[in-house]
DNA sequence: GCGGCGACGTTATGCTATAACGTATTCAAG
DNA sequence: CTTGAATACGTTATAGCATAACGTCGCCGC
């Protein structure tokens, strides 16, 4: 597949879209970014666009970057990855990577565990420079 | 001491108010819930706010939480703590606890390192409720 | 003195997100 | 069939978070 854009079937056409939209992008999309891209297509309010975010969120086809205000598809189109998700956000390109990583993962539940909080969400963010960018300023 | 919120010395007239408002207060502030406190005191203007909470993030005397949109004093008002800060928020009372963890720490390093990534920046936010909520809850 | 620097104050503006309302569609139970 | 719940939709208005751009002031070293 050249082009692995594969979405669930189920979604509404603004969820496509808005969906559409990220996948396309080489960087994460806020949603207004996203609500100009798709204009075109008839959308005009945010909340349109915040509401498919929202759903796209929710079923982990979609993340939203907390020190950005910005979305990006998930990195794997087709299992929605479990457990806690790390991204690296390179600020000279724009570009995500996303990883897991156990060991993190249980050190946090650990951590949880002996103070006897009952973890909900949690959200992990690397700001920094990525390989390439590093790279090409050498 | 009762309530030792002891400032470094050097801090400007705004600068010291905002940290005196986070510093009372129970849970995360926003720029515009400081502002609120403030004007009292004469501040008028959300500027007035982010220019001394900038300061006071830089010098690592205030966290700003990413997920919240908000700032908390340092836990720790006299050593700026080194390293990756991890922050537990209830969403109960709104309560932040902050914590370090050299494990975690140690495998985002080794992440990096294999990534090629220069990290300049992590924010790591565990939303959920705390001990004390839970209980108050049961 | 004077020039650089950093903090300050003010106005205006831009970006991010949600409230509140009503409508359209689907679908299953009665 | 039809009725009611559930869900998505569209629109307008507004709330909440953050910065641009300008000029001023006071300090300090030269």
């Amino acid at each position: 597949m050249a082009h692995d854009h594969g979405m669930p079937a189920d979604l509404t056409r603004n969820q496509e879209l808005v969906l559409g939209a990220l996948n396309h992008a080489p960087a994460p999309l806020s949603a207004y970014d996203i609500l100009d891209k798709l204009r075109s297509e008839g959308l005009r309010a945010p909340l349109q666009i915040y509401r498919a975010l929202d759903k796209l969120v929710e079923r982990g086809l979609a993340h939203r970057l907390e020190s950005l205000n910005a979305f990006v598809a998930c990195a794997d189109a087709h299992c929605h990855r479990k457990g806690l998700i790390a991204f690296a956000i390179c600020e000279a390109c724009g570009k995500v990577d996303e990883f897991a990583d156990e060991v993190i993962e249980e050190r946090l539940g650990a951590w949880a565990k002996d103070t006897g909080f009952k973890t909900e969400r949690t959200t992990m963010e690397i700001r920094g420079k990525c390989a390439a960018c590093l790279k090409a300023a050498a």
